[in-house]
DNA sequence: CCGGTCACCTGAGTGC
DNA sequence: TGCACTCAGGTGACCG
């Protein structure tokens, strides 16, 4: 579901909400949203202090400060993650639907006791680490920096060494981290450049096009609150960004600068939206 | 290294 | 109304 600016929303009000609340109870209603061991991460998570909420690429990170020293939950909500405040049920109450894992807090300014996971296709997972697996997993993960965080030079020199579309590339957190299926669209058509130049053909003025309007575009975005479509929510309810959106869902309509039909076709397996009139291989 | 396909899941929308 | 089918903001594994 949520690329940066939606991932960097949700963990902004996560961070004011949760900020100095210690988790009281763990809940996980189904296992395999858990993807390091259930007995550990309970274990890390039960009893902890949250110290503070940070986005890391698509990535949100709750550093903690349990019983056995400092530790850190890592979430990535994929399609269909959500964090919702609620109230912790009473003994034969159902759980709100879809959720996967419940966290009753004390030390909440209001709104409830209890931090929900909801998923509706459970593809998101929920990690807990201590410092050094940690680590361990960042190093495996190989996270690139996101666009705020990448110089223009860094960022050339990444493409340069891409012999694939761009489509792909940009979507690839190993190389510019934040940027989803909705963005990257976005992004190339604000660069005028076609889904299918090869990111190795770029020059630099056209590679600085890029990371300068990601900048732009997330950076609205993000004041905002992001986009909304089917699923997102966020703590305070949706984005708004969606009916800024170009060419994202807009097959059909005229393009905005020039008038001639958006065309979707499917790049790397996902849907891809842009002007083939407005947006070009190369200049 | 690259591209294509599938798997992981559920639900909403569409067309017959 | 019911059913079959497609599609969805992400990523990781597998294969040629």
């Amino acid at each position: 579901m949520p690329e940066l600016p939606e991932v960097q929303t949700i963990a902004t009000d996560l961070d004011e909400i949760l900020r100095g609340a210690t988790i009281r109870d763990v809940a996980v209603s189904f296992d395999k949203i858990v993807a390091t061991d259930i007995a550990r991460f309970h274990r890390l998570v039960q009893g902890a202090r949250i110290d503070s909420v940070k986005r890391l690429g698509k990535w949100i990170r709750l550093a903690l400060t349990g019983c056995e020293g400092p530790a850190v939950m890592l979430a990535h909500l994929k399609m269909t993650g959500q964090f919702i405040l609620g109230h912790w049920p009473k003994k034969d109450d159902a759980w709100p639907p879809h959720t996967r894992a419940a966290f009753r807090l004390t030390g909440l300014p209001s709104k409830g006791d209890t931090l929900f996971y909801k998923d509706i296709r459970k593809f998101g997972r929920l990690r807990a680490f201590d410092l050094m697996e940690l680590d361990e997993f960042l190093t495996k993960l190989n996270l690139a920096p996101d666009p705020f965080e990448m110089e223009a030079a860094d960022f050339h020199q990444r493409l340069s060494g891409k012999k694939s579309r761009l489509k792909p590339v940009l979507l690839d957190q190993q190389v510019v981290a934040g940027l989803g299926n909705i963005y990257v669209d976005e992004v190339l058509f604000a660069a005028r450049l076609l889904p299918t130049v090869r990111a190795n053909t770029l020059t630099r003025a056209e590679s600085g096009r890029i990371l300068k309007e990601a900048r732009r575009i997330l950076t609205a975005s993000i004041a905002v609150r992001g986009s909304t479509t089917n699923n997102y929510q966020g703590l305070r309810g949706g984005g708004a960004f969606q009916s800024h959106h170009k060419v994202y869902g807009r097959a059909g309509e005229p393009c905005p600068v020039c008038g001639h039909p958006i065309e979707k076709t499917v790049l790397a397996g996902r849907g891809t939206h842009y002007c083939p009139h407005c947006q070009r291989s190369s200049r």
